[in-house]
DNA sequence: CATGAATGAGTTTTCATTCAT
DNA sequence: TATGAATGAAAACTCATTCAT
């Protein structure tokens, strides 16, 4: 068993339940059956372990969107590419998107956590920016588009897991078609 | 100077900041400008101080987006009026947004908390439930249509708050123009 | 209504209930359906009213037991005496006896307080040392006399109190005849 | 060096000098020469701490006894190596017997505490009922004859504790031959 | 290297006392 | 003069971190 890994499942399950603030150290220790001074020994202490966290799963978030994505997809089949992505990340990890889009505020969050979700969020600022400039999608800025965007496939996930709504391949079909019309020309 | 107002102030920015368990009780009274005992005579502990604060915004937030709504308003007017007003909530108060939508963790909302936020949401899904009947709006369940405009409008204001995207006119009117889009017909 | 007493029927009641340190200020107004403040007009913190307290109460205590003895009572008939009027005391004041022998930590009693309790102790040592001369009682320490007589009478006081025994005039005679029979030659 | 020893030993000098209310955490801590947070590894709480002493006493107490009474003493014995063993036990644990009898308040004793005083006190009352009914001692009820005799030795001992009277063999042996004279037909 | 008991600074909460009304 | 809201020091209790085993 790794312990490492097993002291970050746990670190994921309890910073999502309750926060950061609201998690202790000891209930992460018991969740992974480590001892607590374990986690001293891979971290170097909470806000490290915190971190670490967030750059793990922003990291496996971007790689999950972009791994060999397609160069020369039409927008649309590129839309739905990502979206199906994003949408799958979200079912298999349903904690991490909660953890990195809900449960993580500035505070704790050091450079190198900033910097990497930056990084990330350029890329697609880019992608948008193209589509905007071949005219595919309306004339706003990227910026904009990207924080509705997101922002709309996190409330409807929210609601997919509060249970408010069921997680059918429609009702995915249907948001990812709403958010289309949302933004091309 | 009224002492429950101004505990109420330091309340919502510093939840709002650090989220429930980031922000103590001392804090609190420092930035408000109270002993910290004095808290205890308005709240009778830090979690009915959250809940009375989730309360209050949850109502104004009503207030605010429903109170005097024309009855008869065409639908693309009526959604341009709760866009707005929803928009210059935000703007007035962008904490209490904040708040309410990003830094409260259900598990220390009461019972109380949480039939108010059931009810709010209740209204909005009946009227999409009307618009959708009324083939206004697209036929998807308004659990989804709620969720996608909530998100997407929480979402925008984040960027707007982080200044990722500047506040301008513009950028609010294409917010509401694309999010029209998405919905309709 | 007299203030003054109020507070210090309060602080008895409270007192003997829960003790000096279990007792608030603030309970004690309540009870004496005054203000926190205004005890603070007629003692000088919470020390200066326990001390009162527990002088005015051993004074009563020994005025119930003295007053008027007749001088020239024959021994037994001394001794039913002073036993009905300490019996009578408690009867009338069960909180008094309560607070006085239980609930009463030399640590916040003042010096007053305790040359009261011993100039009050000192009278029963000389009566019981007169007794002994005159060969009425056994021959033992008169302080040795004094400690059992007054444990025997609170320990039966006190099974009264907590409903263990009947407070029946059978159960008192009882008592007070298996003391002078301890005591006496 | 046992921590939780050492903080039942510091805990029982607290709270039979000062009571419950009136030592604090912090005080036992100090006293025990442990931090204030390693209380908390032993005890739920304060009141788990003074319910856990007040057992242990009460169980000690028993056992010091009880323990190997032989079955057939005469009336006269019996009672002897009861007194005698009592003795033996406070004259040991003085704060014992100061924090079992006298700074003990109900109110913040729990259900378990309560049963185990009531059991040790129903076995009392049923050899004090079998002496009754065999004429060896005055016919009262043995509640009474209970209450008269446990007051009487702890006020005795609070007189030894309080040095108003000096514990020698021969006022212990005073004291037991009174309470005989007391309670014998 | 892994542990979890021990710690004390930090947290929530209480309360004796003050003071503006 | 009487009040009770306000206070902050002190109480009970928690928890990130260390360190002996």
């Amino acid at each position: 068993m790794d312990r490492k890994e097993a002291i970050l499942v746990a670190a994921l399950e309890l910073f999502s339940e309750r926060g950061f603030h609201g998690a202790t150290v000891a209930m992460i220790a018991d969740r992974a059956k480590v001892g607590a001074g374990t986690i001293y020994r891979y971290f170097a202490d909470k806000d490290d372990l915190v971190n670490a966290l967030f750059q793990h799963w922003k990291r496996t978030l971007a790689e999950s969107l972009l791994a060999d994505l397609p160069a020369d997809l039409p927008p649309r089949r590129l839309f739905h590419e990502l979206w199906h992505r994003f949408a799958e990340f979200s079912r298999d990890n349903p904690l991490a998107l909660n953890f990195l889009e809900f449960h993580c505020h500035a505070s704790y969050l050091n450079e190198a956590s900033r910097a990497l979700s930056d990084g990330f969020r350029d890329r697609f600022l880019a992608m948008f920016d193209e589509l905007r400039r071949n005219l595919v999608i309306k004339d706003v800025p990227p910026q904009l588009t990207f924080a509705l965007i997101t922002g709309a496939f996190c409330g409807v996930e929210k609601a997919f897991q509060a249970d408010e709504l069921a997680r059918t391949p429609e009702a995915e079909a249907h948001a990812e078609e709403l958010c289309w019309e949302a933004i091309r020309r």
